[in-house]
DNA sequence: CTTATTTTTGCAATCGCTTTCAGATAAGCT
DNA sequence: AGCTTATCTGAAAGCGATTGCAAAAATAAG
């Protein structure tokens, strides 16, 4: 026979005041500990709590006092290992400090980021933490004007000194990374590009042709293939890259996913990494040590950031002052580029 | 200089309706659907909330009608992959029903997660969905007293017909994969266990020595390794393996991160996968697909079930059916194993 | 053009907790 | 003991919505 729910309501914090013979002020007051209250008082009240397993309605409270105790936290895809990384760390940050994440999905669509924006809203966030995403700047800077922002990997002027926007120089490393083959001997290197609409993807193949260029190398668009951050356009892209010039000797892919598709088409084909081929990758996944052989690429601090940000607004929700912080993207040489001696 | 912020307080709904010339009660209608109203009042209450740039209240709001519109979910580890996926799948569930996920990380402590409950419960959500986890039965069956419960990866009698614990067969999942490689023609099968305190890796441990045992083949201590389901363990546990058994042909690896360890010390050793020593894991990671060789592996389907549960609490709460689901481990049979022709 | 109905509205109470203000207690001094 | 000062405590007024109830307005019926 089926048990059926008790739906019992919830205690009051009346109720506890009464079977505590006290007033509902009092209560509250321990509580918060907004202040003395006698111990004979405070042993009871406490007793009446466990008795009565009280559990205080958050919305009440947040009603009351007009703070809701949290921050918004809008990714883009939860089950992404990428912003996972930064998610954790904003967790991490926030501990402790009294205030809670309230964490939304956009899935890269400008309408759920505004759908999201909307519910933050509503339940009234004392600040945003923006992971990535397409909102027009214009919205970030209005959103900016009423709580503090921070805003992650994108490079966004939200013109308030509550808010802040950090963006690693993706630029600047993939011009590392390519210079890397390049001093390694690696002339014909191949470029499987990231979404065109993605800035980081634009900026990392900037980098890619700023680097040959200041080698006096020319820029061919044929060593260039599209492809979509996913392991299977890696993997294609490789393919066609291969098709199209043969005496390739290395493959920067504009992310680690990507590059992991084209190390399996490179195993198809039966061509060794890094003899026959070296690549790199960008992103430095946690699997991207444990590949065959582990793959060179470049690290994001994510969680470092994301815990910092998450730091930062805490800091400005108290009025305190934040530490400077510098992060910096980071080369991870491993064991997937070769040493090509020039003719 | 510095612009300084402005703390506009938030509009209220008596302001939307003073602007409006009509009563609170009147805007509440039209807001919820409540009531009719005329339509001219409801242009200019509809122009009043433009004009404000109102945004409701969740808090007053959940006060009043005495319901929060959300769901907790308990994570484990935001960042962990295996998670992830179902947390994708839970948001999408949840996705148009009215309700919102209110997600929460334990980090597989206990004091964590008992602290987790306290917040969902204070926030008043109205189901919960956990994700593994180490909290108790009893406070499982506790909770599923007061409100829809829903338990992903734990066996769990719940006791209570609006709650539900969805757990696949680990043991069987292992049994099946352990047969596998008997078939194939393994006789020395190292198995790279999980943490002791894990059910799953105590199941996974059960289903291979059971596999053995059917076939008339000794279990043998020292063909099993501890591990804590990360790589580094994996690739220790793959040399410690083949000291003692250099004759081994298999490994069998808990789960998918641990064989990615495996498969580093493989490599490092000069072993050829599958050629040398067959290898496979548990799990399905995403990036399984795409390692040297593909990995063999067991898919469990963490967004379906994921998906299946937040449709499953929405029902409860709102009184509806829910389809049934029979969610099935699933061999993945790729590269990684290779058949060994017995002498 | 009344009178009976059916719609639309507004008033006021309520949800559970915080907080100001003032009265009640206790403590400190002479 | 009497008076000042410092601590505690309770009553009551919000916080920003929702909603039952009854009055007002609009519509239908006679």
């Amino acid at each position: 026979m089926a048990h059926s729910v008790t739906p019992r309501q919830p205690v009051t914090l009346a109720e506890v005041a009464r079977e505590a013979g006290v007033s509902p002020s009092t209560v509250s007051r321990i509580l918060n500990g907004t202040a003395q209250v006698k111990a004979t008082k405070v042993a009871q009240v406490r007793a009446a709590i466990e008795k009565l397993g009280y559990k205080p309605n958050a919305f009440a409270r947040s009603l009351a006092k007009g703070a809701s105790s949290s921050v918004g936290v809008l990714t883009q895809d939860i089950a992404s290992p990428f912003y996972g990384d930064a998610l954790g760390g904003i967790e991490r940050g926030l501990m402790g400090s009294g205030y809670s994440p309230l964490i939304i999905s956009g899935h890269w669509r400008t309408d759920e980021e505004e759908h999201a924006i909307e519910l933050f809203m509503s339940r009234r966030v004392e600040a945003l933490i923006v992971l990535g995403g397409h909102l027009p700047e214009e919205e970030l800077r209005q959103l900016a004007q009423q709580l503090p922002v921070a805003v992650l990997g994108r490079p966004v002027d939200l013109a308030s000194p509550g808010s802040i926007s950090l963006a690693l120089d993706n630029r600047r490393a993939a011009y590392d990374l390519v210079t890397y083959l390049l001093d390694r001997g690696h002339r014909r290197i191949g470029h499987i590009m990231g979404p065109q609409d993605h800035v980081d993807a634009r900026d990392r193949l900037d980098g890619y042709r700023q680097a040959l260029e200041d080698r006096g190398l020319p820029f061919q668009p044929s060593l260039v293939v599209q492809g979509d951050f996913h392991e299977p356009s890696g993997l294609i892209g490789t393919q066609q890259l291969l098709a199209q010039h043969p005496d390739m000797t290395a493959i920067f892919s504009a992310n680690d996913q990507m590059a992991y598709g084209a190390r399996l088409a490179l195993y198809r084909l039966g061509l060794r990494v890094p003899e026959d081929m070296s690549l790199v990758g960008f992103d430095d996944l946690p699997g991207s040590a444990y590949t065959t052989p582990p793959l060179t690429s470049v690290r994001q601090p994510m969680a470092e950031m994301g815990h910092w940000l998450a730091r930062f607004v805490v800091a400005q929700l108290t009025g305190q002052a934040t530490e400077p912080f510098q992060p910096q993207m980071e080369l991870r040489l491993r064991e997937s580029v070769a040493t090509r001696h020039l003719p």
